[in-house]
RNA sequence: GCGCCCGUAGCUCAGUUGGAUAGAGCAACGGCCUUCUAAGCCGUGGGUCAUAGGUUCGAAUCCUAUCGGGCGCGCCA
């Protein structure tokens, strides 16, 4: 049930008859306050205008025309010219009689699917995630588990870094050390992230380590078998890594969705050939570039996009372009979705309009560069650890955990040992994703435990508290797995939570559309709080209540839970039936 | 220098395609637990939407300029 697009179409349906432009906007909205009623409609102002008549008469017309005998209470114009529309609480209970019944709760299903390629995570294998890509990961999976419910084909793509020139420093690195008879699986391996920062010192300070490390590079890029078993000790190693923080973060992400950098090696070749032949790219101080004019400054020069290095070498760029081609042509993409930090906009703005002139992506393929902002700390600086280094996500996940499993001792001392320990991961993790997923996706965004954690307002714990209190009441009541009773809606805040439990397909549509997980996690938070009043003022198994009364609100109760479960997992967060 | 993003309450943030009196949470203050989990609910105070112009019935939202902040701009990814 999408109330917004029935009284769209609605609209849209009046508008024809009186002959206004079919492609005027509705602009059917939620009602701003709660005097306006439920939804407002205020398309009849901006097509006043075009047509060059006077808002409030078009806005009668409009009124007559509409055919809302069925779903409206009340209709009225105020103001220039919006209308207002209060909807039947009879006819709102049975849309919500509907959605209890339906597994999808009221969503409907996707009639159109589309083939959507997702690239998100995409960690740098040669060294430990690390905060910088918890956003990637956690905003893409949302995104994903969101197109998969509405019913798209989904193709995630790990797009791993495990090309770059940060190997060959890795194995030079790795050769001295087993030179010198270390043993790998427990020096080099067992932290990857301090290994790396060794490698990179000396790649910065000693002498001669740095043409090493690239001659390393050019073995390996050139398939020599003793290098490429060194790497792929690195990639398992980091790979295996990269498994236990997904599976820590409850993160869908698999094997089967991991397409690496070197994964494209073999199509690089014919791709800057194919740009070189069609003379979109040129030869420019030894590299080779293709100059884009429409990203030209003011005074018209063209900005240069680089996708080979002088000698041969290929490129981030080089590897995008080639990512485009399989997305687009072999896996028949209709939408690319992308979600890389800001810094990367213009990188992605170059791909798409050079794949586009190559015909490497074709036309009816959407190309979404997704940016997300950056993680800040409460300094207002970009979130690093007291020392200064870099926060590794692992850690991040076990302080998350261990921080919430010390609240959760506080609060909850009836449960078990055991059960604790499952709602303290829940919660912890929940915590730092509802933290992350519910700010607005381009927005640098400051990272606070105490904010995440305090448990009170917008957090994930809030949420998941008003599931286990409706789960506690059903608990109660013994109610069978396939209760059925007539609702109805009685109490302003039985309206209230009615009309909100009947926007989720509305929200999913924007949050599908913008890809931005933060609208479901404001709506699922609207609904929580609603729940929490109507909880308050509407009692269900206290003393007096009528049986018919308390059936309903029972009712309501369970369609609330499934709705929060279904929301929540919908942004990989977990619920509990007691916490 | 050029380009992109941002500037909303003391703090953290929302604000859907331009809509009515700009909203939440935290913090502050005042109420509500012998009765469905108080990790909660109800209420109060708090804003020149960076600044100045412009577009129009109507601007936090669109355009221009200025100030302030972040980031990016040829061989890293």
């Amino acid at each position: 049930m999408n109330i917004k697009q029935l009284l769209t179409e609605i609209t849209q349906a009046a508008f024809a008859t009186l002959g206004v432009p079919a492609d005027t906007n509705p602009a059917v909205t939620v009602s701003t306050r709660p005097e306006f009623g439920d939804y407002q409609i205020n398309g009849a102002m901006s097509a006043a205008k075009a047509l060059k008549t006077n808002p409030r008469q078009l806005a009668q017309q409009l009124l007559d025309a509409l055919a809302l005998d069925d779903i409206a209470a009340k209709a009225e114009i105020a103001g220039p010219g919006f209308i207002n529309i209060s909807l039947k609480p009879q006819w709102l209970a049975s849309q919500l009689q509907a959605a209890v019944q339906d597994p999808r709760l009221g969503v409907a299903k996707n009639n159109a699917p589309q083939t959507v390629v997702v690239d998100y995570s995409a960690p740098n294998l040669a060294k430990e995630m690390h905060v910088g890509h918890l956003r990637s990961t956690i905003i893409g999976d949302a995104v994903v588990r969101c197109l998969e419910f509405w019913g798209d084909t989904v193709i995630r793509q790990n797009h791993m870094g495990d090309w770059g020139t940060q190997f060959g420093m890795l194995i030079a690195h790795l050769e001295d050390k087993l030179a010198a008879g270390i043993d790998l699986e427990q020096v080099a391996l067992a932290d990857l992230e301090n290994f790396y920062r060794e490698a990179k010192k000396r790649f910065d300070d000693e002498d001669g380590f740095a043409d090493k490390s690239r001659d390393y590079v050019v073995k390996l890029q050139s398939g020599d078998a003793h290098c490429q078993k060194l790497w792929q000790l690195f990639i398992d190693t980091s790979i295996k890594h990269s498994d236990e923080v997904y599976k820590k973060l409850n993160v869908t992400l698999t094997h089967d969705d991991i397409k690496p950098e070197s994964a494209y090696n073999p199509m690089l070749h014919g791709i800057v050939e194919q740009l070189k032949a069609s003379g979109l790219a040129v030869e420019d101080q030894g590299a080779l570039v293709v100059f884009l004019q429409e990203l030209a400054d003011k005074e018209g020069n063209p900005s240069p996009f680089i996708i080979q290095k002088t000698g041969g070498g290929f490129l981030y760029s080089t590897t995008d372009l080639a990512a485009c081609q399989y997305r687009s042509q072999e896996l028949q993409a209709d939408r690319i979705i992308i979600f890389t930090d800001a810094r990367q906009g213009l990188h992605f703005k170059q791909v798409e309009l050079t794949a586009r002139k190559a015909g490497l992506l074709r036309a009816d393929t959407a190309y979404d560069h997704c940016p997300f902002g950056t993680m800040m700390g409460e300094d207002g600086k970009p979130f690093k650890t007291r020392t200064g280094g870099t926060v590794k996500l692992a850690e991040l996940l076990d302080e998350a955990i261990s921080r919430a499993g010390t609240v959760v001792a506080e609060k909850a001392s009836e449960l078990s040992d055991d059960e604790r320990a499952q709602v303290a991961a829940k919660v912890g993790i929940g915590a730092v994703k509802f933290a992350d997923l519910s700010k607005n996706r381009t927005s640098d965004y400051v990272f606070s435990w105490d904010a995440m954690l305090s448990f009170e307002g917008a957090t994930a714990p809030y949420l998941q508290y008003a599931y286990t209190r409706v789960r506690s009441i059903l608990r109660k009541a013994g109610l069978d797995d396939d209760y059925q009773a007539t609702i109805q809606l009685l109490e302003p805040q039985e309206k209230q939570l009615a009309v909100k439990l009947l926007r989720l397909e509305e929200t999913l549509q924007q949050v599908m559309k913008d890809a931005q997980p933060n609208l479901l996690c404001n709506y699922l938070y609207e609904l929580a709080s609603l729940f929490m009043s109507f909880y308050e003022a509407c009692p269900m198994l206290k003393d007096g209540i009528e049986p018919d009364v308390k059936a309903s609100r029972l009712m309501l109760s369970i369609l609330t839970a499934r709705m929060l479960r279904q929301g929540l997992d919908l942004l990989g967060i977990e619920v509990m039936e007691r916490m």
